[in-house]
Formats: C-alpha cells, structure tokens, sequence
DNA sequence: ACGAGGATGCTCT
DNA sequence: GAGCATCCTCGTG
C-alpha cells in the first residue's frame, strides 16, 4: 500500500473542508516494531464559532493570551497537532488541529475501518465482533493505543500521523448533524461514509443525505468554504 | 432490538 | 455540584 503523510498545510485550511476530507484518509499509528492503519470513515468539525467547540468560551471571551495549562490552547495553535482529551471521565477522545495558528478549530476522529494491524486491535479491545474495535471515537482511541502522551504532538510524522492512500478509494461522503452534544447540535458537521461498517452509532441511522444535496439546505452559507 | 443507567475524572460555576 | 464530542451491561419485549 501506498501512502503519504499529510503536511500542516492540509490541515492549515476551513475546518469544514478539512473534516471532509479526511474522510478516506489513513490513520497510522508505528509503535513497537508493528504498524497499525486504520481507513478514516466519520469526522466531525468544531469550529472557533461553534458552541460545541472547546475553544468556543475562550474565544468568546476575547481572551487572546490563553492561559497556560489550558488543556485546549493547542486547538489555538499549529495546524496538524493532536488535540487528544478525557471525556466522560474514562476515554481519550482524538482531534486534529486545524485552520492557521490562532484560530482554534479541530477535527474529531469518530471512526476507522481497520487495515492493518488488526490482531493488536483485537487485544487491546475486549469485543466479539471486529466491527466494534474502532466505530466510535473512544472505542478507536483505545484500538490504536492512543492517549495522554499523544496530546500536543504532530499528526504529520511519525509515530503518529495522517497519509493519503495512492490511489485513493472511490468513497462516498454523507453528512448529518453531529452527536452526543446539546450546543450547535443542529448545524450539519459530521461526515461519514454511508453504509460503512465501522461507522459509530446504530445501523441504519436517519440523515443519510449526501454531501451533493448539502445544496438543499439553509446550512448552504457556512459549508461555502468546502470548495 | 432497544433503552436505561452506571462507571469515572476533569473543568467550570 | 453539574455537565460532558462515551461505552458497556443488563434489563425488557
């Protein structure tokens, strides 16, 4: 398989464009002496005027100097960082910096369909079915070893980074609106790739629209940058 | 098949 | 003390 790593230059763009593709994008993760590679299948944007978004209280408060120790300040910082948090007191949740420093904007890895590496996958995760390794963004975290020490480092060279597949995949991309939060839950920020088995959540889950009927849709203004 | 609820810790009020 | 970008188990039908 042919790869290439993404530079910060990808990722130094409109948070929207970058969320969609990455979809189809590799995940590999090079730890002792195994690769392991996962096929990107769901992301979710979290821009800087985005209530859903960790950097959104500190922005809207104006505070440019942010405070050190603030777990978020890489959201503000360069493109291609790993933004990597605890949510619900249990999981590492994995993101991708994204936009030029400054603005604080990520993208969530919700899920990857497993390539490479698969029996280690399978170890570390105590499930039956190999469709649960990685469908969902704390499940995927755990898969690839992903954790605390991950956070602040580049996605854009080993151990840890993002690559094109070459060629790449022929995907379809749908979008629907992003879960498991309350604020800026109706804007239509996660991407996914319809029908595939790693994607997180219920099977035949509503919202399957593709991204061509995005056209459709009053959201048409804020997902004008996806050009 | 589906939903309710618990685990668990950090951040903000 | 509440809320949180989650996951798993164990009820019930």
């Amino acid at each position: 398989m042919k790869i290439e790593i993404l530079s910060p230059d990808f990722f130094s763009r409109p948070t929207l464009g970058v969320a969609r593709e990455l979809i189809g994008k590799l995940l590999v993760h090079e730890e002792n002496g195994h690769r392991l590679v996962g096929r990107i299948v769901e992301t979710e944007a979290y821009r800087e005027d985005d209530p859903a978004c960790h950097a959104w209280s500190e922005v809207k408060r104006r505070n440019s100097k942010t405070a050190a120790g603030w777990r978020g300040e890489v959201l503000m910082g360069e493109p291609g960082l790993a933004y990597v948090y605890l949510n619900y007191g249990m999981y590492w949740l994995l993101n991708v910096v994204t936009e030029p420093a400054g603005v604080g904007a990520a993208v969530l890895f919700r899920a990857v369909e497993p390539i490479e590496g698969i029996e280690v996958m399978r170890a570390r995760r105590a499930v039956r079915k190999d469709r649960e390794l990685t469908s969902g963004p704390g499940k995927l975290t755990v898969a690839f070893g992903i954790d605390d020490r991950h956070h602040r480092q580049p996605l854009t060279e080993p151990p840890l980074y993002l690559a094109a597949e070459v060629p790449p995949p022929a995907l379809r991309v749908a979008v629907s609106e992003r879960i498991g939060i309350n604020r800026g839950a109706e804007l239509p920020w996660r991407f996914y790739v319809p029908g595939n088995p790693w994607v997180s959540g219920k099977r035949d889950r509503k919202n399957l629209n593709e991204l061509n009927d995005l056209k459709d849709q009053k959201d048409l203004k804020d997902l004008k940058d996806l050009e």
